[in-house]
DNA sequence: TTTACCCATAACCAGATAATTATGGATTGG
DNA sequence: CCAATCCATAATTATCTGGTTATGGGTAAA
């Protein structure tokens, strides 16, 4: 459960990979070596960042003759909005006490 | 500029950041004496880790007297929102494709 | 002033990580 | 069948990272 946010957030951490799922989000199912071509880097680490990914959730393989396609599972990004927001939230409600607060002074 | 989108994910990649993250979120300021306390990992690395978050620009510090306080900046968590935000409708996009592409067919 | 305290930085170390090359399994094409 | 292609895994390596202890500067307290 909190392993699985940790995952995610690891996974997004690297800029390579952040690249390919920005590719995959934007281009949809794309085999291996169609990733490699444009990413400056070798196969075997075109590979390993995949199987990153897909242990985060974030995308999804399929096999398909001598191929593998990925495409990207945004859904996975879910637990990061969530946190984003409840962070947010415990920002806004600290400053509603904030407003509280003065409020009580006021009178 | 891009720079600091991967400051920000960089920042946000290790648990024990985003613990302290949370706690400023949630607790508002803090000394780095009350944030080490239940770390459970020493002052020194309380004080790198706030670094690597004030470098992303999730908290801020100021200093008073001996101590040094910090507070989180939950809207430097923006760019992030957007980056999902934007990756989400790529993935949309690709469904109203799709859409277009089946009701042409029908036709 | 002298002592104690808070924090940041330095120096160092172990484990994680991201890259490479080498290899092999599975599949397709000749 | 044979050769070529695609991809994943293994083995290796250099670098990054997160932790520690040691230290020192600055402030408060005695």
């Amino acid at each position: 459960m909190i392993e699985s946010r940790d995952l995610l957030f690891r996974a997004l951490a690297d800029p390579t990979r952040r690249a390919l799922f920005e590719r995959l989000c934007e281009g949809g199912e794309q085999s291996v070596g169609a990733l490699t071509a444009p990413s400056g880097i070798s196969q075997p680490a075109v590979s390993k960042h995949l199987a990153v990914l897909r242990q985060a959730g974030l995308v999804a393989g399929r096999h398909a003759g001598r191929q593998s396609y990925y495409r990207a599972q945004p859904a996975a990004l879910a637990p990061l909005v969530d946190w984003t927001g409840r962070m947010t939230r415990f920002w806004e409600a600290r400053f509603d006490d904030l407003d509280d607060v003065l409020k009580r002074m006021d009178q």
